[in-house]
DNA sequence: GTCGTACTTGTACGTTCGTACAAGAAGAGG
DNA sequence: CCTCTTCTTGTACGAACGTACAAGTACGAC
């Protein structure tokens, strides 16, 4: 227990000596977000030169550039003109094809899912031809860990679901997922479980920024896969 | 696996589907977050009967009220406005205490770390007296689990030091509390494991707001705890 | 070719934000 | 009593926000 603790009683006006929340300066566009059929908004002379059309695309690249915002700043700092300067795009066209903003922001975290979704049935089947299913899984959750911006997401959705309920479904799949990955192997309780303790490990090396301990984390996954039923 | 996903590729403007964000509508004030010296805005006639000064007292309504709006909307959706509103005082009490808006937030956090520390300590002796550590433990965890705000703003907080390397330093004392409380009885590994299960547990029963499975996590805990080193 | 729809873009409106600050009241020290 | 410091409050300013929309361009239909 050694909190960095401040006794946050004092008189004077100015006693706060907490970290400083850096204030999340502004959002820098990466204008690749675009594929090779679009072209970048300003290369040569001309004030604006209007791109050809392709509208999947565009919606496409409002909602990966709204997830990089997402998972940079928060959900409650996301906003339309940070949105459209990551993707490259003028402000107008997120309200073109998002009614609102929260629209936008939802269909995000959908796509966000639906990758996850995608990443699943890989871990599924990377599962099922594993001689070992605790080495295998640890494995799984390390390469997992490798993009921080991935696992960021996932827990930003959650704090949002548990804050609004609308999210809820979203964020249960989420957490759903892995469980219903494990219940072949393990059985409904042990994958209860695991998939807790996994997304425990998950959150601590998230904040920590520390790797992940391998053999201890098996070991533990193997305790909890062999307890007596 | 069973995301309510849509394909995210139509032509059309309007083809979202997804859950709607509530948007968060604006933050009413509660009036009660000051001590009994201090009265309401304006419970008479006058326009704005000044308020007797107590400096400390004020500076801790608006540390609580933040912590409250923090809990409802995030960190993100965290204003002034909606901080003064809650704790029942004017606009300007809050850029007079403290500096910046981050200062704020920051100062709450401590509060919400520091009230964290104490407690632990009360679990730290409940857990002394305990002929079973399994069941105390979860007995803690359901009593914690009682108040969603409290959980909400732990999770909120490690989204946010996952975010700002400023924040991690408060988030890792928040989460090494319950590791440290657990080595004297389980040793450094299982106290690790156990700690991770415990969050990821929480964060499970956030997201679902089903009630907490008491049986099944004291037979996973004592798995973690005696398995063998 | 022309026509019409669908898409693109820049700009503008009203609101809310963080922060600054002047004017004044409260209470301690004389 | 007066005075000075500290606290209180209302208001103001520029910036950033969500959203609306008019004007214009691309492209398939004909």
């Amino acid at each position: 227990m050694t909190i960095p603790a401040t006794t946050t009683a004092e008189g004077g006006p100015q006693p706060t000596t907490g970290p400083p929340l850096p204030a999340d300066g502004p959002i820098q566009p990466t204008a690749d977000s675009l594929p090779p059929g679009g072209r970048a908004p300003a290369a040569d002379a001309q004030p604006a030169a209007r791109r050809s059309r392709d509208p999947e695309a565009r919606r496409a690249a409002l909602a990966a550039a709204t997830i990089e915002i997402i998972a940079e700043a928060g959900i409650g700092r996301t906003t339309h003109r940070a949105v459209a300067a990551r993707a490259g795009l003028p402000l107008g066209a997120t309200t073109y094809y998002f009614p609102t903003l929260d629209a936008l922001i939802a269909a995000a975290l959908q796509k966000a899912a639906a990758d996850q979704e995608a990443d699943l049935e890989l871990w599924a089947t990377r599962l099922r031809d594993a001689p070992d299913l605790a080495v295998t899984l640890v494995e799984l959750v390390d390469e997992y860990m490798a993009d921080r911006r991935t696992v960021r997401i996932e827990f930003e959705l959650c704090v949002a679901a548990a804050r609004d309920a609308a999210l809820r479904p979203l964020a249960e799949a989420w957490l759903h997922g892995l469980h219903e990955l494990l219940v072949p192997h393990v059985g409904e309780d042990a994958a209860h479980d695991i998939s807790a303790l996994l997304d425990g490990t998950m959150l601590h090396l998230l904040v920590t920024g520390a790797p992940l301990n391998a053999p201890a984390l098996t070991a533990a996954i193997r305790a909890l896969a062999d307890r007596p039923r």
